[in-house]
DNA sequence: AGAAAATAGTTGATATTGTCCACTAAATAA
DNA sequence: TTATTTAGTGGACAATATCAACTATTTTCT
C-alpha cells in the first residue's frame, strides 16, 4: 500500500472518528436553536466587515437560495442588519445587530463548554499535543485548498 | 488564557476548518447516491458482525426510528438481509447482501477518490506527518469518550 | 414468581433542512 | 452593444430528521 493510500485510510478512519465524537451527525448535538450551518453562518458575518451572501456561500459551500433563506430568518429575528452596498448595486452588506452579536457569543460560550466537556479529563501535555497535532492538519490540509 | 481555553478554541479553528474542507456541510460533496449518514451505516453493517440496530444507533448517535426508515430503504434496495436473533427475540441481525457489499466497496472507492484528489499534492513526508497528527488526535480525544 | 422498568424495533405525523430551477437586476467580458 | 457572469430572491419540492405512541420481548427488582 502506497503512502497515499495509507493517508486515505487514515483520513477515514479519522473522520469516522471525529464526525460522531464532535456530534456532528446527530445535527442537534450543539442543543441551541441553531444548526450548524446557521452557527457557522452568523461565525462568518461576525468576522467579516463587509460581508455578502455570496462569499458566504462560496466559503462554506452552501446554496445561495438556501442561504438567502436563512437569512431572511436571520433579518426578521433581528441578528443581522444589512446595508447597500455602494461599490456593487447587486450586493447586500450584512453585518450583526447588537442582538445577533450577543446571541453569537451566547452561542460560542454554549459550543465552547461543550468542547470543555469533552477534554475536561485531559492533562495540560496533552493539551498542547493536540493543538499541535490540529494545527498540523490544518497546515498540511490548507496548502490543497 | 488557560492551556484548556487555548485548545478550545485550537478545536473550533480546526472545526470550521475540517468541516469545510471535507465536505460535511455541503451533504452532497461525496457525490454519491447515499448522504454521510447513510454511507457510515453501510460501513458499520460492514465492519460489525450481528449486527442490530440499536448497536448503530447508539454508536452513530442517530434516532432509532429514522434508522429504522433507512434500514427499510436499505432492504428494499436489496442492500441488506436480516436474520432473527435467537439470544433476543426482539432483536434482528442485520447483514449486508452480495450487492449490498458491492455497492459499499463502490462507495468506499468513491470517497476514497474523492480525499485521494484532496491530499494529491502531499509528499510522503507530509503524509506521514498527516497521519501521525490524525492518530495523535484519535488518541487523545479517543480516552476521553 | 410477578410487577415494573428497560430495550428492540416500527409507524404516523410533522418539522427541518436542503435542492433545483427560473427569474430580476446589476456588473463584466466579448 | 450583445453576451455572459454574478448577487440575490422565491416557488415548488425532495431529502433528512424528530417526536411520540405503540407492540413485543427482556431485564431488574423485590
Amino acid at each position: 500500500m502506497s503512502g497515499i493510500d495509507k493517508t486515505i485510510n487514515e483520513i477515514r478512519r479519522f473522520n469516522r472518528f471525529y464526525t460522531v465524537s464532535m456530534g456532528f451527525l446527530d445535527s442537534d448535538y450543539f442543543d441551541t436553536e441553531y444548526s450548524i450551518v446557521e452557527t457557522r453562518i452568523l461565525f462568518e458575518i461576525k468576522t467579516h466587515e463587509k460581508c455578502i451572501q455570496s462569499n458566504i456561500a462560496k466559503s462554506l459551500h452552501i446554496d445561495k437560495s438556501y442561504l438567502s433563506r436563512l437569512m431572511k430568518r436571520f433579518y426578521s429575528n433581528g441578528l443581522i442588519e444589512k446595508a447597500k452596498s455602494d461599490e456593487d448595486k447587486r450586493a447586500t452588506y450584512i453585518a450583526l445587530t447588537e442582538k445577533g452579536i450577543l446571541e453569537t457569543e451566547r452561542l460560542i460560550t454554549v459550543t465552547d463548554n461543550q468542547i470543555r466537556t469533552k477534554i475536561s479529563g485531559l492533562s495540560s501535555d496533552e493539551c498542547e499535543e493536540l493543538c499541535d497535532a490540529l494545527n498540523t492538519v490544518i497546515l498540511i490540509l490548507g496548502k490543497e485548498v
